[in-house]
DNA sequence: CAGTCATATCGTATATTGACGATATACGAT
DNA sequence: ATCGTATATCGTCAATATACGATATGACTG
């Protein structure tokens, strides 16, 4: 996935959306990223303790996910005390439907 | 990454759709896969050859991706002679945007 | 049937993912 | 300062993903 990385990064004007999409994409397209986002985006916001808990991964695994998610710019991590409180980052999912608007109606940006 | 294949199998009815989700963003969690939609979507229909000179890959590179696009229900491929003539799969983007809102609000089925 | 073009598959190399336990780090409390 | 809790990171391993050239398959043409 060496190419992954120089696809991603070589384009600069077309293919950028391309880039960005699928970088969000990516962000989820792991069953167990998809379900921690949903639970965020129902709670609004989680101790990353809570979402260990409700996940059948240990703590190592699902902190990867988390960082994943935060890499792609899904959510947002606040450091809280001694613990971290996640929540969506807000206009992501907004970001990610626009592009795939564009993507289905043609755009080019 | 059999995990991701356990992952994505194992659950039941809950994470039924989370695997959905993370099946169809995986699809096009590739910029070469997101390019190659793209043009499908712009141009409706396209030969195989096409969608490979329109690539800075091989064909054989090209055609993997086509696969995966296959698999993950975004594509379909129509034999048209001596020739493949590809097409987006009507209604993927709209499920695939379901999920997003369901994920968005909190739907669970 | 042989030949050619178009596409898929095979075989292979390399990098990355995703899993885990163990360890490190950061913070609050005692 | 020390302890205990909460998270992140490290190190590692098996399983993929992705790329490519080479080869196989399929479909017309002559």
């Amino acid at each position: 996935m060496a190419d992954r990385a120089r696809f991603m990064k070589r384009r600069a004007g077309p293919g950028k959306a391309e880039a960005e999409l699928a970088a969000l994409a990516w962000g989820i397209a792991h069953p167990a990223r998809t379900a921690i986002l949903r639970l965020l985006l129902d709670q609004g916001e989680c101790i990353c303790g809570a979402i260990v808990d409700s996940m059948p991964l240990a703590q190592a695994t699902v902190s990867q996910h988390l960082k994943v998610l935060k890499e792609t710019g899904w959510i947002e991590g606040e450091i809280d005390g001694p613990r971290v409180c996640y929540c969506p980052t807000a206009g992501a999912m907004a970001r990610f439907k626009q592009l795939l608007q564009d993507l289905e109606s043609g755009e080019r940006r």
